[in-house]
DNA sequence: CATATGATGGACT
DNA sequence: GTCCATCATATGG
């Protein structure tokens, strides 16, 4: 596996969202490592998106969304940690927001303090995903691209998989465009539709 | 300081 | 489908 190019990154964020499926978020903790296979993500813009973090001014938090596409963004929502990778080039707005990932490795780990043994449950929403991989507001603006606690990463011969489009889940105002992208009939989707 | 907000999740009808 | 606990942040007094 490799790490993903800062261009791959660097594109409109609904062609980042579509071709981040497939690929592997990997964590590394004091406890571990934890590898989940992305399979469910959500395209954001700035102005002109309603439902972006991104649409009115920057602040303390939300500044990743304008710098280069590849860092982490982390925002909360609702008593969650939400994780999104930043989409596009510095200065302009863009963000995919990483909705579901089917456990690969370190699934001891993520269980480890959960109620559940259920599988499905662990990582199935942005919430319990960032839940189950310890990622919290530290790791904002972490760089995805580099080496560390936080990356994601590609093999060049994944097996082929049907994507899926709809409409974004939860937002208040959505745009008339499916920003929401998932592999179809993969059990870890957080919702159909 | 007070309060509204939300890219959620779980319990319930 | 509905209801509501959750909590960091933004914003206004």
């Amino acid at each position: 596996m490799r790490l993903l190019s800062r261009a791959f990154y660097e594109r409109d964020p609904a062609i980042v969202a579509h071709e981040l499926l497939g690929k592997y978020l990997v964590r590394i903790c004091k406890e571990g490592r934890m590898v989940v296979r992305i399979v469910e993500t959500e395209a954001y813009y700035g102005r002109g998106d309603p439902a972006s973090r991104a649409y009115k001014r920057k602040t303390k938090l939300n500044w990743p969304m304008w710098e280069r596409g590849g860092l982490a963004f982390i925002y909360m929502v609702h008593g969650h940690w939400l994780f999104n990778t930043t989409a596009d080039k510095k200065g302009r707005p863009g963000a995919v927001l990483i909705r579901s990932g089917e456990p690969v490795e370190g699934i001891e780990l993520m269980t480890r303090g959960k109620r559940t043994g259920d599988l499905t449950s662990l990582t199935k929403g942005p919430g319990k995903l960032t839940s189950a991989l310890r990622i919290t507001s530290n790791l904002n603006g972490v760089d995805l691209t580099k080496p560390g606690e936080l990356m994601i990463m590609g093999n060049k011969n994944d097996p082929p998989f049907k994507v899926v489009s709809a409409y974004r889940v939860g937002v208040r105002k959505d745009l008339m465009r499916k920003l929401r992208f998932y592999i179809g009939g993969n059990p870890f989707v957080s919702k159909k539709g």
